[in-house]
DNA sequence: CTGAAAGCGCTTACAG
DNA sequence: CTGAAAGCGCTTACAG
């Protein structure tokens, strides 16, 4: 099977009995050109299967249409979740993408990662990695001056000197909580992600805001840090459950966190939810055939990738005209809401007791 | 925020005051530059932070160190997987991803889309669509003569005409349907993937052969058809249990599936394992906190897509030097064995009674 | 409506 | 060791 060699458009020039000029006018669909040559060449394309050279296209207009997209763990999730929305909307715009997955999020290859992206002339840049320790430093200096747009989305703090579409963490922390509170819970435990995550402690603060707005218990017993895995969130309860007896809810900051205190409480006989309260975060699919269904926060993940996409376009048309125009623009900045899913897995909310008399309830549970 | 101007060559050839070739020759490593020559562009090339534009490399060399991806549901365990593992290797080798999503696998858009991965001047295409219906119908006409090397990788039938590395599906099934023979099953169900998919027809067919050789029941009344979806998994528990209602064990072609079945069993309060053996597959991370704790089959799906990479490389390499000796290769199939992993879900492995025994069990148990 | 010329940013022979 | 010339496959002004 000998691959054939790919056709050229003087090739096609030739066949047709004109100019590369003329081909090139009928590839791009341009009006003038006379019919008859028009339906001659269009003919000769299609007997020929020709298709342009995109990478020379790209060379002579200086436009690629190709994304470079920078992600992180697709064993997760988010990040498929984001992936999916941002592949969606680049394939619709005509964009292609350019994928490269970062192994561990808290790299130091970011800059040459974003070099060699913009040395095969994406036209744009999303950077889909979630903001770990220190590992969004590059944009500070990166951002302003680099010859691509770059945007970020996902799981980062909103504000920050590139354009950034999160979803707001914050809210995804007190919408739980609230649940929680307005099921009558009294003494809630957190089990948060690994606190170099931005989401993890956005998470975190939404727990404690609520909880203290109730004048409920807040403190170190009620609180464990985990690794967003199941087995961490089983440890996690147990690691509660010796500080605090008497918890009667957990937010668990993911769903298989949360898997992983609903695996704990069975092997330990609390009932769930009676006994105890399970809310965790992302709506996995499996989530609806725990035992019992799981409550959850969802979080928009598609729309951010597509609205990552459309906001890079933009960008990206308004790179181009200010090399006219010479004008600088607005950094966007967008925050997405979450949204709560109420299953099995926490009690319905009832009357919320006035704020003093939770005041009395037992601060703090030593084991 | 202006964006600056990419540097060319040119640019960097003039502040060191060389020709363009001299560049280039530092910048592909080429021996033959004066030591002095080859310092003194090399640090214009530091401080300028130039990075050579690969659309044009590319043009040059008639290579674009670009591989096309067409994948399909990254909502799905098994598809990031495969691509994790394409990533990995690709990047490992310095190749670049155009990453494809396809929406539905059973699409016709097969045709258009190899087409534009070839426009775009990729080196090869790794095609990791699950072999679906008739979508596999292109590679019998597009195989040959295509100007690309297409591999194809994931859930397809080994043979094809174009190279392929596939997961031997047909011992999954086995493997599973074995281990619960061993551990003292009688009456195994099944409740596959949609029949449409090869993998699906595969496992179910596994399940079969294991049954038929220990002279086991495998009759309609054992099997059901899934969807993938844990519901389907629930709701195909139930419909077993209408037409056999004496199952004492389940191979779910999934680990989701499985999933639903371990709900509904806890529903209808069937113990798992001792009324109820269950065995899924994929592996997937929550598996082992599921209650109980899931057996399964492990697919190298990851090396799978390694192996992707390399082969895919070496078919390019070949291709390229066929251009000069216009030789005939052979169509790599390759096929990658499953793993067994044994949890809590099954009953452990007993003596397998003789064959005479199993013969006597009642046919079918109609409801 | 159509084509000859020039150029996008590189690399590949070819000279010297 | 180094550079002038040509070319990769397109598109963009510019003529006519």
């Amino acid at each position: 099977m000998a691959h054939r060699r790919r056709l050229t458009i003087k090739q096609v020039a030739e066949a047709a009995g004109v100019s590369t000029q003329t081909v090139s006018r009928v590839l791009n669909n341009r009006p003038d050109v006379a019919a008859e040559t028009f339906r001659r060449v269009q003919r000769i394309i299609a007997d020929t299967g020709y298709a342009p050279n995109l990478l020379a296209r790209g060379l002579t207009q200086g436009r690629s249409r190709t994304l470079g997209i920078v992600a992180y763990g697709l064993e997760y999730f988010g990040p498929t979740r984001i992936l999916t929305g941002i592949e969606r909307q680049a394939a619709k715009m005509g964009y292609s993408i350019t994928l490269n997955l970062i192994h561990e999020p808290e790299t130091d290859g970011a800059d040459s990662l974003l070099n060699n992206l913009a040395a095969r002339q994406v036209d744009g840049i999303i950077w889909a990695i979630p903001e770990v320790s220190q590992n969004r430093d590059w944009s500070h200096t990166k951002g302003p001056g680099f010859p691509v747009p770059v945007l970020l989305v996902g799981g980062m703090s909103g504000q920050t000197s590139v354009p950034s579409i999160a979803i707001d963490n914050g809210a995804i922390g007190r919408l739980a909580t609230e649940h929680l509170v307005a099921g009558g819970a009294r003494r809630i435990g957190i089990i948060t992600g690994p606190l170099n995550w931005w989401e993890a402690r956005e998470r975190h603060r939404g727990w404690r805001e609520i909880l203290r707005a109730h004048g409920l218990p807040n403190d170190e017993g009620l609180f464990v840090e985990g690794d967003w895995t199941a087995a961490s969130g089983e440890r996690g309860l147990d690691r509660l459950l010796e500080t605090a007896r008497d918890i009667d809810a957990v937010f668990a900051s993911n769903d298989q966190m949360a898997l992983g205190v609903l695996h704990g409480a069975h092997r330990l006989g609390r009932r769930v939810p009676d006994d105890l309260s399970v809310v965790g975060v992302d709506n996995i699919a499996e989530g609806s055939h725990y035992w019992p269904s799981l409550s959850t926060v969802h979080q928009p993940l598609r729309d951010a990738g597509a609205l990552a996409v459309l906001t890079i376009d933009t960008l990206i048309e308004e790179a181009n005209r200010r090399d006219e125009l010479d004008g600088s623009s607005v950094t966007p900045n967008r925050v997405l809401p979450p949204k709560l899913i109420v299953r099995e897995s926490s009690r319905p909310t009832r009357a919320v007791p006035p704020r003093a008399e939770s005041d009395e309830l037992p601060y703090r549970g030593e084991a």
